[in-house]
DNA sequence: TGAAGACGTACCGGATCCATA
DNA sequence: TTATGGATCCGGTACGTCTTC
C-alpha cells in the first residue's frame, strides 16, 4: 500500500486482453466474451476472468475495438457557436443522453463560416471515427449548392432549411405567433419585430410567423430590424425603436436582445410595460429577474437535445433501411410576466 | 458526373490504404508515407498516390492509426455544468484551439456528482482513448481522500485545490480584492458578500479575498450568504440583504446572482447605486445592459481555454520528463459601470 | 446426436522496422 | 544514399472448429 515504486511508472503499458487471459489461464477470446457480456461463458471462468481484470486494472482499448467492429461508440456534434445560449443548453442535453446511451461526444467547434466549413467539419468527424453526427444551428446550409453527405447518419437541430435530413426543431412559428398574438390581444395596434441575424433559420421562422400573424390580424406590418442575438445589438437597434412614438409593442427574437431594447427604452424615458410592451424568446434563466421580468417564449432545449440523440441512434441502428426523413418538433410556450401590458392610449377598433 | 448508381451506395465500405495503393500501383506503405508527408517519396509517385486518394475519396481510418501509434489525436474535456457561463466559454475556446492544433475534443458532460464521479469520468475518457484531459471547474476534487490518476496528462481549469496538477486559474483573489477595494474606496463602511456555492473553489477564493480585504482595511466583516450562481438564488438571498438597512454595498460572486439581487433591492425600494452599490463577477456580455449597467470583474475565459490546451499539449509532448507542476494565472479586471456609487450618507472616518 | 462452452485463426487498417533494388 | 516493398504488430472481434457431457 504505502510502497512507492522506484521505477518511473509513467511508461508502463496498460494491460491488454492477452495479459488478462494469461493471468486467468484462458484465451484472449474468452476475455473478450466476458468483457462483452456474452452468455456462453462458464460462470466460474467468468469470475476468474473478472478478478484478473480487476487485479490488472484492465481497460479495453477503444481504438482496437473500433477497428475490429467498425463502430466507434461516438457521436459527433457540430456547433458553430457555443456562446449562443440555446446551443450550449442543447449540447449539454446531448452529452448527457449520449453518455447514458453509451456514446461519447466528439465536439467540433466554430470554424470560419465559409461555404465549405460545414462539409469540412463533417469530413473531419467522419475521419475521426463517429457513428453519427448532430448539427446544431446549421445556418450555413443555406447555400443551396452545397450538400451534406448522405452516407453518415445525421440529425439537424434547429436549422434544416429544406427537410432533406432528419431534424429536431422548436416550433418557432408557434412560439412567435403566440408572442405576437399576445401583444395584439392586449390591444396594441401592431407589433414591431427585432429579429435575429438573417442567416439564422430560427430567426427567419420567427420573423415569418410574426409577419403572418400580423397579416392575419389585419395589422400594419412595420419594417423589421435585424440584430445579431447580442444585447448590444438589441440596445443599438432599440434606440431607433425607442425614438419612434408609434412603437408600443415589440416582439424580440431572443431575450438578450430584449434586455438591450429595454435599456434603450429606459434611457429614452419610455417605461416598460407602461409605454412599450416587450416580449422575448428563449426564456433564459435570468429573464425572470430582468427589470421588469420579461414576458418571453420558453424553449425546451433539453428536449431538443434528447430528441436529437434518439433520432440519431435510431438511424445508426437502422442500417438496413434507406434513410428516413423524420422531423421532430418541440413546442415552445409563452410565459407571461411583467413586460407586457395594454398600450398606453387604448385604441378603438 | 450525372449518373446515379442503381445500387444502394449506403453499404459501400470506405476506401482503404490498400485500395489507394492498388490504384496507384504502389505498396500500401508508400501510401502511408504520402499520407504522413514523409520526405522519402519520389515526387512523381507522390502525385500518383495523391490523385488516387482524391479519386477514391480516401480518408485515413483514425481507429487504425490510433491502434498502431498509441496516439489518438483527441483530448478529453470534463465539465460538470455547461450551463455555467464561464464553463461554456472556456469550452468553446478549448475546442477552437484544439482544432487548430490538430486535436479533437471528447466532451464528457455532467454526471451525478458523487465522490467518484470525477474518477469515473477520467476512466471513461482514458478508455475511449484520449491523449490528455482538461478538467473544468473540478469542485469534486475537494474530497481529499480521492486522487486523480497521475498517469495521464491532465490540466485543471479553475479548480485545483492543492496544486497537485498543472492548472490554469483566473486570479480570483485579485478580482475579488479589486471589487471589494473599489467599494471601500467609494466610502462604504463595509462590504457584504453574496458568495457562490461552497463546493466551488472559485467561489471560495473570491470569498477569502473579500474577507482579507475587509480585514486589512479594518472594516467589520458581515456574515456571508451562499447562493448557487443562479439569478434566482441572488434574488432570494437578496431579499434578506435588502431588508437590512446596514447594507450599502454588496460584492456578488457572479453577475447572474447580482441581477437577482438588484431585482430584490428594486422591489424593496432601495435604488442601485444610490442606496446600495453592487459589484458582480464574470462580466457576462449582458451585464453592460442591466439596469443599471453592472460594475463587475471581467474574466478572460478565452485565455483560460487557450492556456489549458497549451499546457496540456506540452505535457503530452513532454513524455520524457517527469510530470511538472505548472500553474498559469489569468488576471481579471475590474470594469466600473453604473451600479456603484458612494454610500447615501457619507461616512466620516 | 446435439447443444453448450472453450479455443484458434483470420482479419480490421494503418505505422514501423528492416531488407531491398 | 534514396525510393520502395515485405513482414510483423497494435488489441481487439467474428466465425468456424473442437471438445465434453
Amino acid at each position: 500500500m504505502t510502497e512507492s515504486s522506484p521505477v518511473p511508472t509513467k511508461t508502463r503499458k496498460p494491460p491488454s486482453q492477452a495479459d488478462v487471459a494469461a493471468l486467468a489461464g484462458v484465451s484472449s477470446q474468452t476475455v473478450s466474451r466476458v468483457a462483452n457480456n456474452r452468455s456462453n461463458v462458464d460462470e466460474a471462468t467468468r469470475q476468474r476472468v473478472l478478478s484478473a481484470m480487476q487485479l490488472l486494472g484492465y481497460q479495453p482499448n477503444s481504438a482496437a475495438r473500433a477497428l475490429a467492429t467498425g463502430r466507434f461508440g461516438m457521436i459527433g456534434v457540430i456547433s458553430f457557436s457555443l456562446s449562443a445560449h440555446g446551443n450550449s443548453r442543447t449540447l449539454q442535453a446531448i452529452s448527457e443522453v449520449a453518455r447514458i446511451s453509451g456514446y461519447s461526444v466528439n465536439l467540433v467547434g466554430p470554424e470560419v463560416a465559409t461555404g465549405g466549413a460545414m462539409e469540412q467539419a463533417v469530413t473531419k468527424l467522419t475521419n475521426q471515427g463517429v457513428d453519427g453526427i448532430i448539427l446544431i444551428e446549421a445556418q450555413i446550409l443555406d447555400h443551396p449548392n452545397r450538400n451534406l453527405p448522405h452516407g453518415v447518419p445525421l440529425v439537424i437541430a434547429d436549422g434544416d432549411p429544406d427537410q432533406r435530413h432528419p431534424s429536431v426543431d422548436n416550433n418557432q412559428a408557434a412560439g412567435a405567433e403566440a408572442a405576437t398574438a399576445h401583444l395584439l390581444g392586449l390591444g396594441h395596434r401592431t407589433v414591431h419585430h427585432l429579429a435575429g441575424p438573417q442567416d439564422s433559420h430560427s430567426a427567419r421562422r420567427r420573423a415569418a410567423a410574426w409577419f403572418d400573424t400580423l397579416k392575419r390580424a389585419g395589422a400594419p406590418v412595420p419594417p423589421v430590424l435585424y440584430g445579431d442575438w447580442s444585447a448590444e445589438s438589441g440596445y443599438r437597434l432599440g434606440r431607433r425603436l425607442a425614438a419612434d412614438p408609434e412603437v408600443t409593442a415589440v416582439f424580440v427574437a431572443n431575450d438578450h436582445m430584449a434586455l438591450g431594447l429595454v435599456k434603450a427604452l429606459h434611457e429614452a424615458g419610455r417605461r416598460v410595460p407602461h409605454d412599450v410592451s416587450v416580449v422575448g424568446f428563449d426564456d433564459v434563466a435570468e429573464s425572470a429577474f430582468f427589470l421588469p421580468p420579461l414576458t418571453t417564449v420558453h424553449q425546451d432545449f433539453e428536449q431538443v437535445g434528447r430528441l436529437c440523440v434518439s433520432l440519431l441512434l435510431e438511424q445508426i441502428a437502422d442500417t438496413g433501411h434507406r434513410e428516413r426523413r423524420v422531423q421532430a418538433v418541440v413546442t415552445p410556450e409563452l410565459v407571461v410576466r411583467e413586460s407586457t401590458a395594454p398600450p398606453p392610449v387604448p385604441q378603438s377598433r
